[in-house]
DNA sequence: GGCCAGGCACAGC
DNA sequence: GCTGTGCATGGC
């Protein structure tokens, strides 16, 4: 196993952009869909989330104020498909209900905030636990942070590098300073990882064999060129 | 029908 | 601190 050193990240990094290259990532149109499918996939698969999002454009209910303005009860009814969405619509809610209150918007909320304010703005609420907080604090923000998710954490450990989940945050400053706190490669690495994850583990016995038997190739010609 | 999905909070040790 | 459990629908 490999230790996360820096020269061994950016290696990961050249090596998945000769095949994906830059991929932006997180489908959403706007910095307050991106928190809201950041909220829905939890635990969740995302073709089950994009049809709860689809429900919400159709309702113009897509952003904090649309969400804030109308009830939980009407708001768990459109969410339905993603699931646990009593618990999810509640989370939803209150946080919509404290960002169009304070900001307006996330996209708003972007000008001038600081990593520190924003992480403890949003660490502060109900149902935001690491990895949605990262997601909207890269993606939806853009304030360089690494999003550990289940795909990343797969792939990594698949790959052959030691993965402590007990020590998320290690891992986490590792590809922080390898890349240089930037934002667009952070965005960039995360999107690449879980494309990774998605291109070998579409179907779940697959995956599942390949993790629990280790027999997998992440490392075919397919997806590395040398 | 059984298992699992891009978490999180909370209870009980 | 760590582990187990509830939350719930939809796809395979």
């Amino acid at each position: 196993m490999k230790p996360l050193r820096k020269d061994a990240i950016l290696w990961i990094e050249n090596t998945l952009f000769l095949k994906y290259g830059n991929m932006g990532w997180w489908p959403a149109e706007s910095p307050d869909e991106v928190a809201i499918g950041a909220i829905l996939t939890q635990n969740t698969s995302w073709k089950n989330v994009e049809k709860s999002i689809a429900v919400l454009r159709q309702n113009r209910h897509l952003n904090c104020c649309a969400i804030s303005s109308i009830s939980r009860d009407e708001l768990a009814m459109e969410i339905r498909s993603s699931g646990f969405y009593n618990q999810k619509s509640l989370r939803l809610h209150s946080l919509c209900s404290k960002v169009c209150a304070d900001y307006g918007s996330l996209d708003a909320m972007r000008n001038g905030i600081s990593l520190d304010e924003a992480r403890n703005y949003f660490s502060a609420m109900n149902g935001i636990g690491r990895e949605t907080l990262h997601s909207i604090l890269l993606y939806a923000l853009d304030l360089p942070v690494f999003v550990m998710d289940k795909y990343t954490e797969r792939v990594l450990t698949r790959m052959g590098f030691m993965i402590d989940m007990k020590n998320v945050s290690s891992v986490e400053e590792s590809f922080l300073s390898a890349l240089d706190h930037d934002v667009d490669r952070l965005k960039n690495i995360h999107a690449m990882l879980d494309a990774v994850a998605k291109d070998y583990c579409q179907s779940r016995p697959k995956c599942r064999e390949c993790v629990l038997n280790q027999n997998c190739d992440y490392w075919g010609k397919e997806v590395i060129v040398p």
